[in-house]
DNA sequence: TTATATACGACAAATATTGTCGTAGATTGT
DNA sequence: ACAATCTACGACAATATTTGTCGTATATAA
């Protein structure tokens, strides 16, 4: 309950190792991997996704790997979840709509407004500020 | 990913109910489970935990049932969370320390901030604001 | 052309959540 | 006393989600 997931706890660490790197530095999944004994595999994924979204740049071939393309400044939290994890809600209603109760749905209100607390506090937070 | 469980739902749905009750009066957790459609097994398990920790008063017997047995205003959403769900933290390293790179890990501190909020964000909110 | 990297989808395994069942104890009314 | 109806609780099953793996394709450097 509400946990942060694996994907997103690799994303991080691997970011917060991109941010000490030299400008123009490459660093691969592989090594990341073995640096912080990560199943290598799932962080490459993770890495291609955040790639994909222009976060960190991807270089192919030989001696490719990664590197930062934002500054970690302006990126909040917020976007950066959902980036790796979809839309983000502390419960599904929030966007798939498909409950029956809907309307008579007596927490609904309270529920939306935890909600809206949350992601208030991930959208005052930069990523800088998990990897500064 | 952040996401609230069912039996916190359910919980939240079943204080909602009982708030608006009269004083002394029962509703069974079989009421409540058709009332609002959900399992009923499962909805009485969390209202056992509940009324275990004095949250609400259990009844036995025909024409038995639970009633609010605290001052929704008096309790902590963190402490209601952690009732029925057990310690919460963002991940699982914040209590379990079953993790091998704990002085390694490069994202603890910010981490455990994170969670920090989390639960500030928690304590500063009561039970009635979600049920009255 | 070979080695090494990213890209990506399909799949498998592991874990967590959710839901069900059976049984016991309490209490009420007949 | 006994049947009906409630809570209490542990064991288990089903389901969903998360996590991890594998195979294959593409790009690029040496």
């Amino acid at each position: 309950m509400l946990k942060i997931s694996r994907k997103v706890e690799y994303a991080l660490i691997a970011l917060r190792h991109l941010q000490g790197l030299d400008e123009r530095e490459l660093v691969s999944a592989k090594e990341l991997a073995k640096a912080y004994g990560v199943p290598k595999e799932l962080l490459a994924k993770v890495l291609q996704r955040l790639a994909k979204k222009n976060i960190i740049d991807a270089v192919k071939g030989p001696h490719g790997g990664y590197r930062l393309a934002i500054d970690p400044e302006s990126m909040k939290l917020t976007e950066f979840f959902e980036v790796i994890e979809g839309p983000m809600g502390i419960m599904d209603c929030y966007f798939d709509s498909g409950c029956e109760q809907m309307d008579g749905c007596i927490i609904r209100t309270p529920i939306n407004r935890i909600n809206d607390s949350i992601r208030t506090m991930f959208n005052n937070m930069t990523l800088a500020e998990v990897t500064h």
